[in-house]
DNA sequence: AAGTCACGGGCAAACCTTTTCCTGAAGACG
DNA sequence: CGTCTTCAGGAAAAGGTTTGCCCGTGACTT
């Protein structure tokens, strides 16, 4: 009957830890290392406070507990940009890590505007919370927080910051390029286009860097002699495979710098009635599934494992809040997603 | 230099009330009634304390407030389902509303599995969270949280709660559906085809009876004399294209359930040669971005106005917290995003 | 000049739990 | 039988803020 409480208890209404102790016939501190696996007993008291405690439904107050502790339970996680595509499995990877450790996530986000991360960060600071996980849906690095109490731990996820000592967890965009392009040598592709989002883009910049790599190792060159920028979306992977083809038309593969541009590409070729995988094949980035499995034919494609990352910076968040911080970068490794574009 | 601190406060290393109270010279009491703007005191007093809060960069220790006021200044935002393109929008807005509040988002994900859900509620009642918005990728009615404490306002955001005396905000199909189709009866459509989603969705049976209904208010029907229920995805939308078009070769408009299905849809249009929206209008639902835009050509579309019912979720919530709920399902109108498939 | 009043500000309780230190009692050992 | 140790459990401080109540002082009233 958790509803009853002992006498005395009215205030709030929910049973305190006094309540426990008055039922159990011991005093407070008694109860609470009862509670606490703390201090030493007979069995028996030990045995009493806790039936007393399901008797009453007694559940302690983490307001108490926290001023006590001086800890929150709480990691703030802050997204720079929206809540989109990438921060999400990012987030929930997180999320899932530090619901395991009892600690929850209390969601910030910036929409990019410094004010607001400014605002935010106060509000943190304010709630003292345990440690902040920030993360973006660019690779580029980001400057870290500024203002930032010492005292708060904080891991910059997918976004590194471009401060060397703190803690960033990123993805291997080097591992991914070779993960496709090793992908397309292994089934017997030569002339390799590779057809990407817009050069200030870090991301798109190091998944060229190493595809040109891979292919040069392999004593190859890109189908048209360099690599193609433009912009993240399917009408650029339309007018790129295009042009590719009109440069190029012995390419028979794609590589592509998301699924979005693939998705574009593999339209194009669809339409001009040239065979996917059978003539060409093609191959994206981000395992997006509304974009991979949509397409025709569905795609193979590069998987960040965005949630994995959300969970190793959860976890190095965690190692930071109790022992001393592991300044440095980690990297995520990609996996290689194949369907049946290539 | 906040970096100081008054003598003997350096347990925390954050100042604290008392710090501010020895600096200016006036008793603790005195200090919290200056910043809170309560009591009465000279003016130049409370320049005092305000001026030492300044000086020590003084912040009041949310644990210790929360303690005495019972308040967490924090709601709990349960996804029921992932944290995908529906939730997202509506946690942003609630997000926002809330913000303005100076309460901040506890983000728990159940992946909709009822275990999680119970274990989330119980972190978040033991958190004393102020309230609770509860949110799902569908529109169709879930039940309501079970084992709640009556004291913790509970606000159900797209799905809306079995239980009438609880408080849902949800979208208004019937008025989107409505939007659509008085929209291509306005530009002369007169054979309008219904595909949408599987029919134990209410959303597709929601918008396609009321489609139907605004059809007959104007003496018409559908194209094939009936509604094509399938699934939400652009293969469903090409298989009932083609099917619409064999049936009923003189369709001029194609309402779909959502834009997947319509890009779908457009697809084939495109591939079969008809012009859109020369011969035939399309016409999407979700206004989701991604698809619509990317669409050929660009979808004309429903915007369930997401946001605006996290943030009326939100505003509900606030009210139920600091004056009495007000039950009851509350519509939150749709927009029509006209671009160029219609 | 004595009584009132208002104003400025201090005191201390309350919010609830954890943890350290301490005490009283019982058992063990010489 | 006395002293030492051990053990069970209690008392109280600490963590920081808010707020109701109270008191002293100076001004004002009659």
């Amino acid at each position: 009957m958790p509803v009853t409480s002992a006498p005395g208890s009215p205030p709030t209404g929910r049973a305190r830890l006094a309540d426990v102790a008055a039922l159990a016939g011991v005093s407070v501190g008694t109860a609470s290392k009862a509670l606490n696996g703390g201090g030493r007993m007979r069995p028996e008291t030990r045995q009493r406070v806790l039936d007393a405690v399901a008797e009453l439904g007694f559940r302690p107050n983490q307001h108490a507990q926290s001023l006590h502790s001086g800890r929150s339970w709480t990691v703030g996680l802050m997204t720079t940009d929206g809540i989109g595509r990438f921060s999400t499995p990012v987030l929930l990877g997180a999320e899932d890590a530090l619901g395991a450790g009892k600690i929850s996530v209390l969601l910030c986000d910036t929409r990019g505007d410094a004010i607001r991360e400014q605002h935010h960060l106060r509000n943190l600071t304010d709630r003292r919370v345990d440690g902040i996980i920030v993360t973006g849906r660019r690779t580029d690095p980001r400057p870290p927080l500024v203002g930032i109490d010492p005292r708060i731990p904080v891991v910059y996820a997918l976004s590194p910051s471009t401060d060397p000592t703190d803690t960033s967890v990123v993805t291997d965009d080097r591992g991914g390029a070779r993960l496709a392009m090793e992908h397309l040598l292994a089934t017997g592709r030569t002339t390799v286009a590779h057809v990407t989002g817009p050069e200030h883009h870090q991301a798109a910049r190091e998944r060229a860097r190493h595809a040109r790599e891979h292919l040069a190792a392999a004593g190859l060159e890109p189908a048209t002699g360099r690599v193609h920028f433009g912009e993240w979306s399917e009408a650029w992977g339309r007018r790129a495979a295009d042009a590719v083809l009109r440069t190029a038309p012995l390419t028979d593969a794609f590589f592509c710098g998301n699924d979005q541009i693939a998705r574009g590409v593999a339209d194009t070729l669809r339409e001009r009635g040239i065979g996917v995988p059978g003539d060409v094949a093609v191959v994206g980035y981000d395992n997006w599934d509304t974009m991979a499995l949509a397409c025709r034919p569905p795609l193979t494609t590069i998987d960040m494992n965005l949630t994995e990352i959300g969970r190793i910076a959860a976890l190095r968040l965690l190692e930071a809040i109790d022992t001393e911080p592991a300044p440095g970068v980690y990297t995520v490794p990609c996996r290689l997603v194949v369907r049946e574009s290539s």
